[in-house]
DNA sequence: GATAGACCTTCCAGTAACTAGAAGGCCAAA
DNA sequence: TTTGGCCTTCTAGTTACTGGAAGGTCTATC
């Protein structure tokens, strides 16, 4: 079985070193077995858990819904349902934050279509900033 | 001319009290002027000023961001473009947030689809994030 | 054997933008 | 006078890392 050095790890799984060691300190993972010198070692399977871990990142899951889904991968006994429960309710936030940004865009977008953008001073957008109180709230 | 304590600043400009004291702290804006009894004081001009604030963090301007605006709100000579240039910039942020989301979204969707989310323990989603990497690295 | 460079270790601090809480002062009303 | 609500400052926690310092280790080369 072959091992590996933290760096060789990070290079193999996108994962910085750094934030190898953050995930264990944190307790996402378990702690690495250790060489002689106290270097970390890694197993395919440990290597195979941190891609994981960057897919699931990846895919927008926060650490604490990874740890979750971590938990859920590791049990044998886990219900197939339970992981799409986590998996409906963060595309729900995902879709929230889209319908956020979208009015937030087309607010955004307004505001730049009122203003001249030229050399003077006179600017719809500080003032539609500085505007009174209220009006979209 | 009227005199407001930060609770009441806070009610007026939805900014919360603890949050007017965190951006004095970090110079977003000038420090209050003081009563005798040590509290803080607000003029309007300060609310507004905490108004203008409010509003560009809703729009989704960093405070940072915010700050350049605020130089720029209180620059006579400033100009239109300047601002507009911000906004832009601003906007084509979001931009490429909401088409970031989407892809996830997509990503997330199709993985849901995919998924009976039975009572067994065999789950689409858990084997594919756990499947061979470089798929869409 | 010495030394250089790349790698590894730990620990501390900083990022963004607040929020929570502790400990205590001030003020108005009953 | 005491109660409650507001105000003050300071410290620390949040999320998910990242940067840097100080130092140990390994490998290759001279």
């Amino acid at each position: 079985m072959s091992l590996y050095a933290i760096g060789a790890v990070a290079a193999q799984t996108g994962v910085s070193a750094k934030t190898i060691r953050y995930y264990e300190s944190t307790g996402l993972i378990p702690p690495a077995a250790r060489a002689s010198n106290g270097y970390r070692v890694y197993s395919e399977r440990a290597v195979h858990l941190l891609r994981f871990v960057k897919r699931a990142r990846d895919l927008g899951f926060s650490v604490e819904q990874v740890g979750n889904l971590l938990a859920l991968w590791a049990d044998e006994k886990r219900e197939s349902a339970e992981v799409k429960k986590l998996a409906v309710a963060h595309l729900e936030e995902i879709e929230h934050k889209i319908d956020a940004l979208q009015d937030l865009r087309n607010t955004t977008r307004t505001l730049i279509e009122c203003c001249h953008g030229e050399d003077r001073p006179d600017c719809p957008i500080l003032e539609n900033l500085a505007s009174q109180p209220g009006d979209d709230d």
